[in-house]
DNA sequence: CGTCGATCTGACCAGGCGGTCAAACATTTT
DNA sequence: AAAATGTTTGACCGCCTGGTCAGATCGACG
């Protein structure tokens, strides 16, 4: 293995593998609590076969959040200067609830990694992610200065923005728990609700 | 040991001992990350002794959670009917905010139990915690259809207010290192942005 | 086909884990 | 003081874990 990343046909089939593989399992267990063994298994491979294309447990954790971490941050990044400042951050909102829907288990890795202390992803945090939530958060500070918005604290929309569309990804079971959905009928509860939420709060002038 | 809990007052002072540091290490690590050892050392006893007070880590687990349910929904169960309703729930969202401040380790312990999919705790979250809510959504409801809030689902209501409170417990490291605080002043602007958030989407009649 | 590198595996290891136990030590009771 | 009970410990065990390694197998290419 060099540091290239996968080059042959197998090694593109078999690093995917891993990866999703890791991702279902990091995301249920935690580090911590995860295998390679279980990883192997999930992937169709052997332990030391998968050891082959990783260099430790350490190294196929840290790969998925490299990985993961610019599409996590996407939906904030095409928040547009240019747009109606109410549609836009609903638009976030929706963006984001889509994501959790859509990718929890990429939703769990994040919150665990975060809640453990982020041993492993401070410096990220304190870099790309930072850098870009200032960015946003003065542009939402402008639209609110313009009138343009109600006077919120643009970081702490954003954050809210996370904590509640992540919610329904990270604490899943005990929405589940709570609502006992029939079938998926919670996310447009949650869409309706969110809409609301924000469209009352963020609207300027009343 | 029995299984009436502690009697004498050696017993008093170690079972408390034990379950703190349990906290602490389980709020931190996980189950799964956590270990006997640390939890000894961090109560200051040997391994074999803290195993005389309670029979296994599980034992120490379960008996963290259960101990502090009944105050993680406090709260929530003082959300008074006959109070005005935006105060009410803005008083509601003060607390958890506050209990969030006051009891990170708490918050994250329940966070990373239900993460991993509340394998030891489910079945109290389809108990004791889903009627509170639906009691308390119930509520909610009543007072939205009265045109005393604005139209809001209660029980989404409620996550919300789980989810953007618990985020600045659960998800410090990332609050801080975006943030960077010098001291402790992001809690009162968490708290000013929650208040005009909530009191801008709930206030009725506009 | 044959060769050579890429891929894969069974067997193995050292360390850490949850948990046990007999015996030592403390404390209370008689 | 002695007996009885409660508390603490060092030594230990079996299991699982992340990781290694020598060698077997596969697959692309001359």
């Amino acid at each position: 293995m060099t540091g290239d990343g996968p080059v042959t046909r197998i090694q593109k089939r078999n690093h995917a593998a891993i990866l999703d593989a890791a991702l279902d399992v990091f995301s249920r267990q935690g580090f911590a609590g995860a295998t390679l063994d279980a990883i192997a298994a999930q992937a169709g491979l052997s332990k030391p076969n998968l050891l082959y294309y990783f260099a430790s447990k350490e190294a196929i954790y840290t790969g998925l959040l490299t990985r993961l971490l610019a599409d996590w941050l996407a939906p904030l990044r095409a928040l547009d200067p240019h747009g109606d400042p109410v549609d836009e951050i609903l638009g976030y909102m929706r963006r984001k609830l889509d994501m959790s829907r859509r990718l929890p288990r990429e939703s769990r890795l994040f919150a665990g990694e975060i809640l453990s202390g982020a041993p492993r992803f401070l410096d990220r945090i304190e870099g790309e992610l930072r850098d870009l939530v200032l960015e946003k958060a003065a542009l939402i500070d402008d639209w609110s200065r313009g009138g343009r918005l109600a006077p919120l604290d643009g970081r702490h929309l954003i954050f809210s923005i996370w904590a509640t569309t992540q919610h329904y990804a990270d604490f899943d079971v005990q929405v589940r728990g709570v609502l006992r959905p029939e079938s998926d009928e919670h996310w447009i509860q949650a869409r309706d609700f969110l809409d609301a939420l924000y469209r009352g709060a963020l609207t300027p002038a009343r």
